[in-house]
DNA sequence: GAGTGGTCTAGACCACTAA
DNA sequence: TAGTGGTCTAGACCACTCA
C-alpha cells in the first residue's frame, strides 16, 4: 500500500503556529485566564526553535489574544475580539457582514476629475496631469441611509473603476484584481454639523451632528493612494480600539 | 590626571537604537521618503547583530516611523506623529500638555462605594467585600467645561486615593507611587444624548450630543483594574488612530 | 533554586527588488 | 546578479516569579 502524503511547503512557520494557537484559544482548548504552555514546551510541541515560538507569541500578544508576563508565562485573555467592528482597516462590507444586517450600497457619484488644491496636498500629487477618482457612496442599513462615504483615489494607482466595483467593494477589487496591498492607514475621528450634502443624501431627521472619519490609506511602498471621508449618523456610530503598550 | 568615566549598563540595546533612529528621523537627519541605511550598515554602525537591529526597525515600523519593503529597504515616513492626541493610552494631562492650553481639573466626586451589579460585571468582581472608587472629574480648557471623566477603580488594586491625586494625574500616581504598570486598554467610542448630569457639569449650551469614550484598562498581569467613561463635548473631540497590517 | 520569559549573537538560507 | 529584507536555528546569559 502506498500512502501519498502532501507535504505543504510551509513558509512562515511562526504564522502557522500563531493560527494554530488562535484556534486553540477560540475553541477554548486553552482557557481564558490560564497560562499557555511555556515557550520550551511549545518548542517541543511544534519541533522548532525558541525564537520562532516567540515570534508566534508576540503576534498573539499584539492581537490581544495573550498577555506575556516575565517569569510567569503567557496568560490567555478573554477580551472578546469579535466585537471589534471598525477597528483597524476594516471596510464597510466587512462591517455590514459582521453586523449581519440588511445592507445596500448606492453609488451616487463616480467621476475622474482634476484634483482640487486641497486634494493635491492630501494625496501628495506633484504632476499636473494626475487625475483623481471621486466616488460617493451611501450605505443603507435596514432601509435607512446611515453612512456617506466620499473616496478620492489617485488615478496613477487605479486606472479603471466601475460602478459595479464601487457597489460591492473597492478594497476587494484593489487587493484582489489589481494586486495592490494596503499596509497602513491613519484615521481621524471628529464630530461636525451636517452639511447640505449630508442632509440630502442621508436620513438625518432630528440629528444635529455627524461623525466624520477621515482615512488616509497607504500602500506597501509607503505611498498614499486614497483619502476617504466617512460621514456617519451619530446613533449608529461605534468605534472600538485596542491599545497596547508594546515593547517588542 | 584621572578621568572618571561612567559606563551605563545598557540593557535593551535595541531600544537605545530605536530611540537613536527616532531622533535622527525627527531631526530630519534621515529624510522622509528616503531609505534608511540597510540592516547590514546599521549592524556596523551600532556594532551589534542583525536580529537586534531588526528588533529596533520592527519597533520603528510599529510606531509609524518607517515602512519596511522587502528587497528595497526601510522607507522613512513623514506621517506626522505629533498630531496624535488621544491615540493609545494617553491621559488627559498629557493631552492638555500637548494642546498647550489653559487647563484645569475639578474633582466633583471621590468616594469608595460598594459596586453596582453592572460594575461588578465590568470590573470582574467576585468577592462581596471588594469596594470601588468612584471618581468624577470635570476638565476645563480655556474656561470651558469640556470633558466629564467618570472613573471606577478596584479598591483591591488602589487602596488609597486623594483629591490631590485626582486633580493632577491618577495615572502618574498609579504608575509612579504604586508601581503598577498599565499594559493595555480597550476603547469604545460612541455618540449619545447628554444626560442631566452631563448638562449640569459641562458647558453644553446648544449641543445635543456628547461623545462617549469607554475605556477598559488592564494591568501587566492581564487583570482589569479600572473602567473610565469619558464624556466629551463634540466640538472639541478629536481621536486619531494609526492602523497597520502587522505581520511580525 | 527551578522555571519562566527577555535579550543578544553568529550564521544560514530564502524571497524580493533593481540594475 | 548583487543587495535588500524575511525566516529560522542553537545556544548563551539575564531578569523575574514563585515555592
Amino acid at each position: 500500500m502506498i500512502e501519498w502524503v502532501l507535504v505543504m511547503k510551509m513558509r512562515n512557520k511562526y504564522i502557522q503556529i500563531y493560527k494554530d494557537i488562535v484556534d486553540d484559544i477560540t475553541k477554548a482548548t486553552y482557557q481564558p485566564q490560564t497560562l499557555l504552555p511555556s515557550e520550551h514546551e511549545l518548542m517541543d510541541k511544534y519541533g522548532t526553535s525558541r525564537e520562532t515560538i516567540r515570534k508566534a507569541l508576540t503576534l498573539l500578544a499584539q492581537n490581544g489574544f495573550i498577555q506575556k508576563v516575565q517569569g510567569k508565562g503567557s496568560i490567555v485573555l478573554d477580551t472578546p475580539r469579535f466585537d471589534f467592528p471598525i477597528s483597524g482597516l476594516v471596510s464597510f462590507k466587512e462591517l455590514a457582514n459582521q453586523l449581519g444586517e440588511n445592507h445596500k450600497t448606492i453609488v451616487e457619484k463616480l467621476e475622474l476629475l482634476p484634483p482640487t488644491e486641497d486634494m493635491k496636498g492630501i494625496l501628495q500629487i506633484d504632476s499636473s496631469e494626475e487625475m483623481v477618482w471621486e466616488v460617493q457612496r451611501v450605505r443603507e442599513i435596514d432601509d435607512e441611509k446611515i453612512i456617506l462615504d466620499k473616496d478620492y483615489i489617485k488615478s496613477s494607482k487605479v486606472e479603471k473603476l466601475s460602478r459595479e466595483v464601487c457597489a460591492s467593494s473597492i478594497y476587494e477589487y484593489i487587493e484582489g484584481e489589481l494586486g495592490l496591498t494596503i499596509s497602513f492607514a491613519k484615521k481621524e475621528i471628529t464630530v461636525e454639523e451636517p452639511t447640505k450634502e449630508d442632509r440630502n443624501l442621508l436620513d438625518l431627521e432630528g440629528f444635529s451632528n455627524v461623525v466624520v472619519v477621515k482615512n488616509y490609506v497607504y500602500l506597501e511602498d509607503a505611498s498614499i493612494f486614497q483619502y476617504t471621508e466617512s460621514r456617519h449618523r451619530p446613533d449608529k456610530f461605534r468605534f472600538v480600539d485596542f491599545a497596547r503598550r508594546t515593547k517588542n
